[in-house]
RNA sequence: UGGGGCGUCGUCAAGUGGUAAGACACAGGAUUUUGGUUCCUGCAUUCGGAGGUUCGAGUCCUCCCGCCCCAGCCA
């Protein structure tokens, strides 16, 4: 990848850490983390993370962790593991041999916990879930001292070593810290350190019945991994103070700075974990890796790139302030590379057929086209034509209104790369009047699509040799939502009731240009004046391809249509 | 109404006392064998509001308003 791709803008953190790094804070060393949790799959935030944390490290000649934040064990799997590692290399970007997990230092974790409690600075609770929530108080008033709050030092060492023993029951006891419970920021009143849980962990197996909480965990992960800055989002703004003082109360050497910006929100969708996860549960989608969805899987099965996904994350920039990105931003980083790179081929998506009727029965010529009028690199490829052909059913009306350019009775338009045609005549199904069959003639002097006498056509339309054509199945894709804030508050109404029924049509006979006929996995162009498509890496099989949507073309005439 | 944050164009976002970048979106126009691409043009006399300091304020001060986060043995 080349340089400026990963090079996040100006922003407030790249200030800081520009700030550091000439001040020599950390002997002139950066190091980030991406830290998930392996419960689920990631997303297009995730990405703004990813990019941010490995972008700098890259900037500044830094570098960055994977390190799985893996400490409740009901909730992770390595399935996830597995997923997080695939993505992120699939976005582009590497840890080398920094790959880390919370639970390796599970032992040294709880060495330091065994530090806080010498130090009088974490005592074990007997306190019930219930009545350690009653103890806590409340926004406006302080909360109380739990009864066990003195052990004595001995007694809480024995305890949390029985803890660790497995001698007591799941929830019967906590380790807390010992810092005031008529603190005003309430994840200082006495934050739980250690719960047990006699629960099988992804790694560590049976070894361990405690574990430990997110805010012991993370600062100390940091520290132990020498981590300068620590990125993480507002929501932990709160527990930056836990942060500082896990870290000031215990011998660790290494004080990273935690340091919050906004998580990305994205118009007409949904990040949040637990709706993605209903989404998929429920059975409004088919699977993480549905390309209506935002998850990384999801985005790339649909037909995103990981060029426009980091270009995404690079215009989106960084603050403080909560935000919501248009969608549209995202679509246009797509555009942006394929139009670049994306082979140009003719598909008809919802075919008419067309007779030339002066063209000779059993004729074939063939036409040069070109591969791709943005890289002439790309070269050219022939395309067969003949009597019958397909065209797109959008791109003829009987009664043209004003703007439309394309095909009517009596009009003539070009056939891309082929010839001038003239409509004739329309046949229609006598019961339903539908149109289900044009006729033409075509000008044999036009060939390759200009005319010798100079005339000019309005409209140039994509087509497809019948004789030749490749059937396919298209799924053209949309966005999930129909509404811009799908959590916006409406009446009795849930963002489950924004789907936008219209995310997914299944088009079943579409005809596809010859060259098409052997496109695998990973293949993708663009269908000339419909949009980019890919192969679906799922249900293709050889010879029978089915194409996946990723996005439309820029398109002027439905934005006439749709003000009218 | 405890504490922690945040308010600059429709949407993101620069700006760090010297006279409001850029991007997307939108609207015009030009070129075009994709109504695509590309190229031009327009798009905040004003920075949540009101006062104040200053020769000068989006930037400093005061007060007010609005939004977000925290009462998991989740992360």
């Amino acid at each position: 990848m080349t340089e400026n791709e990963t090079t996040p803008g100006s922003n407030f953190i790249t200030t800081i850490i520009e700030t550091d790094l000439k001040a020599n804070i950390h002997n002139g060393r950066l190091a980030t983390r991406f830290p998930p949790e392996p419960n689920g799959y990631l997303h297009i935030g995730h990405a703004k993370s990813i990019c941010l944390n490995f972008g700098v490290a890259n900037t500044y000649n830094g570098t960055c962790n994977l390190r799985f934040d893996d400490t409740n064990p009901t909730k992770e799997d390595v399935e996830y593991v597995d997923a997080i590692m695939e993505d992120v290399r699939w976005l582009g970007f590497d840890w080398d041999d920094r790959l880390y997990y919370a639970s390796d230092y599970f032992e040294q974790l709880f060495a330091y916990a065994v530090q806080l409690i010498q130090a009088g600075k974490a005592y074990v609770d007997d306190l019930s879930a219930d009545e350690i929530r009653q103890h806590r108080g409340t926004l406006t008033e302080p909360g109380m001292d739990s009864p066990w709050r003195n052990r004595s030092v001995e007694e809480n060492l024995s305890l949390f070593q029985g803890m660790r023993a497995g001698d007591f029951e799941d929830g019967s006891r906590v380790l807390r810290a010992r810092i005031d419970m008529a603190h005003p920021n309430l994840i200082m009143r006495d934050p739980t350190l250690y719960r047990i849980r006699k629960t099988r962990h992804h790694r560590t197996g049976d070894t361990w019945c405690i574990y430990p909480m997110y805010d012991f965990t993370h600062c100390l992960s940091d520290s132990i991994e020498g981590i300068t800055h620590s990125l993480c989002t507002l929501e932990f703004e709160n527990n930056r103070t836990l942060y500082d003082w896990v870290l000031d109360n215990v011998d660790a050497t290494c004080h990273p700075q935690q340091i919050e910006f906004a998580r990305l929100n994205l118009s007409y969708t949904v990040l949040s974990k637990r709706k993605l996860i209903q989404l998929v549960e429920e059975g409004f989608v088919d699977g993480w890796d549905d390309p209506r969805m935002p998850t990384i899987c999801g985005l790339r099965r649909r037909g995103y790139t990981p060029e426009a996904i980091r270009s995404f994350c690079d215009r989106i920039g960084l603050a403080k302030r909560d935000s919501v990105v248009d969608v549209a931003l995202l679509e246009y980083t797509i555009r942006e590379d394929l139009n670049k790179r994306a082979p140009r081929v003719m598909g008809v998506l919802r075919p008419l057929k067309v007779v030339i009727e002066n063209y000779p029965e059993g004729q074939m010529d063939e036409l040069e086209a070109v591969n791709n009028p943005e890289d002439p690199n790309a070269g050219v490829r022939k395309v067969p034509f003949s009597r019958e052909i397909y065209i797109e059913r959008d791109d003829f009306m009987e009664n043209p209104p004003k703007k439309f350019y394309r095909l009517g009775p009596g009009r003539e338009v070009r056939l891309r790369y082929a010839f001038f045609v003239t409509c004739t005549d329309v046949i229609k199904d006598q019961t339903t009047g539908e149109v289900i069959e044009l006729r033409c003639t075509y000008d044999p002097t036009t060939r390759g699509g200009d005319a010798p006498d100079g005339r000019k056509v309005k409209a140039t339309l994509h087509w497809v040799s019948a004789a030749h054509a490749v059937d396919a199945e298209v799924r053209l894709y949309d966005r999930l939502f129909s509404k811009a804030n799908p959590d916006e508050k409406e009446a009795d109404k849930t963002y489950k009731d924004f789907l936008n029924p219209e995310a997914l049509e299944v088009l079943r006979d579409c005809k596809l240009e010859p060259c098409l006929a052997d496109a695998g996995p990973g293949y993708f162009c663009q269908f000339e004046r419909m949009g980019y498509f890919c192969v679906d890496t799922k249900d293709s099989q050889p010879g029978v391809p089915v194409f996946n949507r990723t996005v439309t073309l820029r398109d002027a005439w439905a934005k006439l249509q749709k003000k009218s």
